[in-house]
DNA sequence: AATGTCTGCAACCGCTATTAA
DNA sequence: TTTAATAGCGGTTGCAGACAT
């Protein structure tokens, strides 16, 4: 294996770029390209080793790049292609148009990682942290929780990083492949308790291609109205709840609307947790992997108030 | 205003993978 | 097949600016 020379051992420069390096730079990459990053510097009259200029038009002066804050929606493919590739940061900036790996891996390592942290959720796992289960350290998560819920804005935050969470899991155990007759029994203590045990890894479900996460997402179809059917043994009942939901489903998605799913209303599901289950399910349904689907209409409040939603934490 | 601490991010380091001779 | 050059990647560092004391 060859390494490329150490800029040092050939007195090239080092440490920030300055504006005058950059106009070099991108002027010569316009007019010939980069060609050869080892032979680019000498030609492009700059005293810096390839590899330096080559880092340099990749994560700052490309044309293509996006700067600024992340959106919240970055933020969420984010966090949800973590969850799935780990710190793969190439992969997941590849799902980012105009993002660098190095920018998504900046933003993990300043803003998400302490956010899951602090929420109590590993950044490695995006699995609630076992150990805060056992002794003191899980009081103070309970004590941090309660200070959350006693504000707006974080609470949200926190809200939702609970249901990625759990849409996180259904990923990873889709109800056709784990209990495939028994879909529609499946209750949310089942899922809290699955959660705090050790999930299976992709690779151990067969007939997919691990390298390709999204994959997986066909054997995650569920009919849309199956969650309203459990919830009334009327076909005339469950046929309205159906068109109720798609009403509630539109004029909630609002810009984050992804067209191929729905969700079921309020009305027609009895409690909290089923809610929350067919939320993940239909979400988890998109065809866009569309994270921001489950926030729609559930009240962050009623879901943290369910006792069972307080087991899994 | 001065000093110390924290935070965000650009850039570097060192490794592996790929390519070409 | 071997070897060196190059590209790509993830981890880490260092610095500048923001913020706190």
């Amino acid at each position: 294996m060859g390494r490329s020379p150490c800029c040092d051992e050939n007195g090239l420069k080092k440490g920030p770029w300055t504006l005058e390096e950059d106009q070099k730079l991108v002027k010569y990459i316009k007019e010939s390209g980069h060609g050869s990053w080892r032979a680019l510097p000498k030609l492009a009259g700059l005293n810096r080793c390839g590899k330096s200029c080559r880092l340099r038009w990749t994560n700052y002066l490309r044309p293509d790049i996006k700067r600024g804050k992340f959106s919240q929606e970055e933020e969420q493919t984010i966090l949800n292609l973590h969850s799935i590739l780990g710190n793969k940061w190439s992969a997941i900036a590849s799902h980012l148009p105009g993002r660098t790996d190095n920018e998504v891996k900046n933003f993990w390592n300043t803003h998400l990682r302490k956010k899951l942290i602090q929420m109590g959720i590993d950044p490695m796992t995006h699995r609630p942290r076992i150990d805060i289960f056992s002794s003191l350290p899980h009081l103070i998560a309970l004590a941090n929780l309660k200070e959350l819920m006693d504000q707006e804005q974080p609470w949200e935050e926190a809200a939702q990083m609970a249901k990625l969470q759990c849409l996180q899991y259904l990923i990873q155990n889709p109800p056709s492949l784990s209990s495939p007759s028994n879909n529609m029994h499946t209750t949310f203590t089942d899922i809290s308790n699955s959660l705090l045990s050790s999930p299976p890894q992709l690779a151990s479900v067969q007939g997919l291609d691990d390298s390709n996460p999204f994959s997986r997402l066909p054997d995650l179809q569920i009919p849309c109205d199956y969650r309203i059917s459990s919830s009334s043994k009327d076909d005339t009942a469950t046929a309205q709840a159906q068109a109720q939901a798609q009403e509630h489903a539109v004029l909630s998605q609002g810009e984050n609307t992804c067209n191929s799913t729905w969700l079921p209303s309020p009305s027609a599901v009895p409690s909290v947790t089923e809610t929350l289950i067919s939320n993940l399910g239909d979400a988890s349904c998109s065809s866009n992997f569309d994270v921001a689907a489950p926030s729609v209409w559930l009240d962050d409040h009623q879901l943290f108030q369910d006792p069972l939603f307080h087991n899994l934490l």
